[in-house]
DNA sequence: TTTTTTTACGCAATCGTTGCCGGTATCGTT
DNA sequence: AACGATACCGGCAACGATTGCGTAAAAAAA
């Protein structure tokens, strides 16, 4: 099979100790420079390259980070993950990526499997099946770096790095509300995700702010944040056989998103004359989709960036870091069709009418 | 830090020898129920988990294999990647992703990382920019393995996967030809990618086998198969300004669809009024985009899978093989707007004029 | 009772690497 | 000549788990 040269080659081939090997390979002191040239030589020539189980074994580290995301089909995450590895790759450590799919029970799998894998530490969003973390908190009492990102939960004190979900939706509300809408309705993952409190407070706010009361029958949580097309088919269903029909739908997150427009599509419903939407998304072909969605952009990669950066931290530190910080990234509102010109689309019907 | 139980511990803690608790925690016959039966208890109690790093060492194998793709925000390879995970993770094999971004100096570090992170072996999808497979050869010959998919090279001979390329390319070029279409460009990755020749080669069989000629400048390449979209957009608008402009394009990839797809809108080019397009991409988004898209869609996942499952037999075999297959997988077309009712299209604007 | 077999466990080596301790030779100093 | 300093290198143990071999005690067979 696939045999690599190790130092016991080394020392052997050239009649010397392992111990004088190693050390001529770091370069001590301790070693002549002739000896350290043959050697150097020798792993040179023969493509020498210390064994990193051998070293993690030694070390008690494995210079791994394990991330546990729900999905890295979804432009969000796979641009953080971008982030993160940008980061890692250059500071050594590699990168290993599970997907929850967002169930609960995938996220415990993959999380032990990852510890018992031994990295060094984890970048954490949850799944939005998720509503325990005691499986996280058991290996951050044990020891072990954690650093949740996007999705994060209160009952783990360490760092945290999130967008500001809160104005993210606050923005896009108000924007609608400023395109002449009023009955807005919003989709939003479940209820004990981070981002999907924040949004939601942040979609409460705009309303109350311009003294537009919150339905409740506006609002609609999904179980399985848009995994399940029927789940989403059925709320839009619902909300469109309202006899107070919405006129606007905000959509909390990338794939609710997606599934929101394949549904109103399915349905006939046409945006933004039935309905406008706007969505919590990264990707860039919400551009091209008809019409051209309006849409709340996080700064994902430099949220992997970030999170890696305080993961790094935090494994590095000789003595435990107990202040923690919650970075908070601003979010970014692209006005497109799927939003505007509601009232030149009301008046271009009116004339068509007319004529 | 984060330390774990480990066969050493409890062997003290019940005066007995590593071999022992090594043997009882396996079940061997020579340890007497009494004794099996308090092990077993104590490392359940203490959830002790065999270090994963030091049974590598041992056995020399990591049990992790590696992954090579150009990128995981392409819906392709994240849906290849969950069908590989699907059956690596099944088969107590953890998976390490690294994305090349197209680059092959990235691909090549990413490969020696990953390398000499003793992966078990590799499953591989060069990048656009790869001309050269010495890197994959080295290692091919000491004997680690290697399964290509999709972008596989000739130069190895190793199990790959692939997708039928020529034949989805002849389909997409056969169904805008029954659709009246003549003028059909084709937007090809870099001309040494073998996805980018057997799609050449279905497109050139079509256009053949139904008479029409191929015309060579209506064939891009592009270098960095959509990744620099100032090179998708000066191709596109090369071939609209041309005098017997195409009425037809054919897109060879997923990036490259939806790169060709923003510059056509960019240049306020109507599709397919002024021009249809079918492309290669398993993106689900191309339903919603405007006006849906008639895409040639690969069976990722199972490529994935059946990848995995040939990586997992050559890791496992006693003897070497030396008997490779290249497993075929059929494509798939779906017809949507983007190509349809072109003569519809035109005698509705027939009757506009005639109005 | 003696011999053989079986049961049940410990010892030590191994995987690749490094840290610690120790040793030898050579040189300079007094 | 005797001593200390320095340069240079080897041996051993350790990281955690497995395994072949050895062996004591108990059980079975003679």
């Amino acid at each position: 099979m696939y045999e690599a040269i190790t130092i016991k080659d080394i020392a052997k081939a050239l009649g010397l100790s392992t111990s004088t090997i190693s050390r001529a390979l770091r370069g001590s002191h301790e070693i002549s420079q002739e000896t350290k040239r043959m050697v150097m030589e020798y792993a040179e020539r023969f493509n020498y390259r210390p064994n990193p189980i051998a070293l993690s074994l030694k070390e008690r580290r494995s210079r791994s980070i394990g991330v546990v995301v729900c999905e890295i089909a979804n432009n969000f995450f796979s641009q953080a993950i971008n982030g993160i590895e940008s980061i890692a790759y250059n500071r050594g450590y590699h990168v290993i990526i599970s997907q929850s799919h967002e169930s609960y029970d995938r996220e415990i799998v993959n999380v032990e499997h990852l510890s018992s894998r031994s990295v060094d530490g984890l970048l954490v969003s949850l799944s939005t099946e998720t509503d325990n973390v005691d499986h996280f908190k058991k290996l951050h009492e044990k020891g072990l770096p954690i650093v949740f990102f996007d999705r994060v939960t209160d009952e783990i004190s360490t760092f945290k790095v999130v967008a500001d979900n809160y104005k993210g939706a606050y923005d896009a509300i108000t924007h609608l509300i400023n395109s002449g809408l009023k009955k807005i309705a919003h989709l939003a993952s479940s209820p004990h995700l981070s981002i999907s409190k924040e949004r939601m407070d942040g979609y409460k706010a705009a309303l109350t702010d311009n003294n537009i009361p919150v339905n409740d029958s506006y609002i609609k949580y999904t179980k399985h944040g848009g995994m399940v097309i029927e789940e989403i088919e059925s709320a839009i269903k619902g909300l469109m056989q309202m006899k107070q029909r919405p006129d606007a739908i905000f959509c909390a997150g990338d794939r609710l998103t997606i599934s929101c427009l394949a549904a109103l599509k399915a349905l006939g419903i046409k945006i933004p004359t039935d309905v406008a939407v706007v969505g919590f998304t990264n990707s860039a072909l919400v551009e091209l989709i008809d019409p051209s969605l309006t849409a709340v952009k996080q700064p994902a990669f430099e949220m992997g960036q970030i999170a890696t950066e305080l993961l790094i931290k935090l494994i590095e530190s000789k003595r435990p870091i107990t202040e923690f910080e919650t970075v908070v990234l601003q979010t970014e509102l692209f006005v497109r069709n799927s939003t505007r010109m509601v009232d030149e689309e009301k008046k271009v019907r009116m004339k068509k009418l007319v004529m």
